[in-house]
DNA sequence: TATTGTTATACTCTATAACTATA
DNA sequence: TATAGTTATAGAGTATAACAATA
């Protein structure tokens, strides 16, 4: 139960197509995770370590507490994925690297979450353009 | 972290942009669900609870194991938002009803998640109509 | 004093397996 | 035999609070 939505009540139609691809992209992404033997939030962590970086930040782009993170990663570490690191710079902080194994279980994921490329595909150049203009109106600001 | 993807590396400006709309989508779900002090699961239960309905159906249209289901709704039950029924046709179905409080925390719900409804706003009719049309043909058959 | 990260704890989500009751 | 639901169990995600080390 990945997925989140579900329509209101009164919903529109245009609602109704918006939970339809969400509901489709979650699932896919739990899919994908899934067929590399990863949870969601693993697998949230590891395609963000394509380039070396810390706990802190990846706390703060995923919206969790820091101590999430600490376990999710000792999760990743025991299975060989990533490894901790002290940081030269600052005693406090540590770095996390993806090992080779963790690189690969990352290119697995990207190979397996096909489902914005597939629907793109069924989109013409100038409907992508078109539907990219769409949903940043419709984000506003 | 409901929030599940994250562009990858060689993704398209297409993609990104639905991964911002899909994130967007998902962090909203959930600060409505926990503006009502529930979780994410138990969000999806509740409102798909407009109607009397059985466990296994939850657990089908929600993708997850009936047992999830027993722990969610004896949650939701132990908070008096919902009741559990005898089936008076199958003496195995349980039929769970939403009570006058479940369908406050519901309805309080379904005001919170306001996402789709702002989004939509800065949309003309015409607008809406185009990514209805343009989001179905990406979902495909 | 503030920040980075960990540990301890508690609760929720989730699936699997074993079970009861009913169809 | 098959289905609806529960219970027991175990692993994972999550936040809060308390803590150590460093800035």
């Amino acid at each position: 139960m990945t997925v989140t939505s579900g329509p209101t009540a009164g919903a529109s139609k245009v609602e109704h197509t918006l939970y339809d691809f969400v509901d489709s992209y979650d699932r896919a992404y739990e899919a994908a995770a899934a067929s590399q033997q990863l949870s969601v939030a693993q697998a949230c962590v590891l395609v963000r370590l394509d380039q070396r970086r810390g706990m802190s930040s990846l706390a703060t782009e995923l919206g969790c507490d820091a101590s999430n993170i600490t376990q999710i990663v000792a999760r990743l570490e025991s299975r060989g994925f990533v490894t901790r690191h002290a940081d030269p710079a600052d005693g406090r902080a540590r770095l996390i690297d993806r090992t080779p194994d963790g690189d690969a279980v990352s290119a697995g994921f990207d190979s397996a979450f096909e489902f914005a490329r597939e629907a793109m595909k069924r989109l013409s150049a100038e409907e992508q353009d078109h539907l990219t203009a769409l949903l940043r109106k419709a984000l506003g600001g």
